[in-house]
DNA sequence: TTTATATTTTGAAAATTTTCAAAATGTCGT
DNA sequence: ACGACATTTTGAAAATTTTCAAAATATAAA
């Protein structure tokens, strides 16, 4: 599948959010990432993967276990993307400005 | 569904962003979108409905169309969603500075 | 009110996703 | 090689999503 829907599908479940979350504040195994949820093992395995696949986060082993880390460059593309919706929208044809764009429009 | 699966979630299908795109060029009504895709008038109206749930987009009655806008105050929300993963993490453990922010971390 | 146009809703099939239990794989310590 | 532990893969059920055709709804025009 294209990458940029492998991201935001990735992003738009509530488990794997969590999980991102958690990997804010360091690298996890797999272990310790699955005991934070309800949901069996092989669920977790099955979520990370897909966040592997979407490029959100990368692994590496360690001894036995699987580490997990955060990997921030596809957060990035996302972020552009949507940033793009902004920057580059045509002024639309509604009365009184629509260029929501915070303090200061597209190029300041 | 909360609300920030909804619209991850939403981002997620080629056809929706391609919508959104198309949106941004200018508001249209629902047939004038429907004739972009090869699937049926249903399936679009059904993908237009994901979008308003999400908050993505806004739709009016004018006479007998339904004319779609994008409204971008919720693209904002997940912007900034996505920003707290960089601006908020905790730096990692990792060997060599991890800070991958571009030319300015966070804080300049 | 009848007819036409635009769009949505309904009901159902096809496809995808999420989950689980069990089996398989990979690594470590003995 | 063997047993224990950590994780993934497999096979299958349950839930959700995507799509379509047909019916329903809403507005406009005659």
């Amino acid at each position: 599948m294209e990458a940029r829907s492998l991201v935001f599908k990735a992003l738009g479940d509530p488990t794997r959010r969590e999980i991102l979350d958690r990997l804010r504040e360091g690298d996890l195994n797999a272990g310790e990432i699955a005991s934070a949820f309800e949901i069996g093992k092989a669920s977790i395995s099955h979520h990370l993967n897909l966040l592997k696949q979407a490029g959100l986060v990368k692994s590496r082993r360690q001894g036995q276990q699987q580490i997990y880390t955060l990997h921030t460059t596809v957060f990035q593309e996302a972020l552009q993307w949507l940033m793009v919706f902004f920057e580059n929208q045509t002024t639309p044809p509604n009365p009184k400005g629509s260029g929501k764009l915070g303090e200061n429009g597209p190029r300041g």
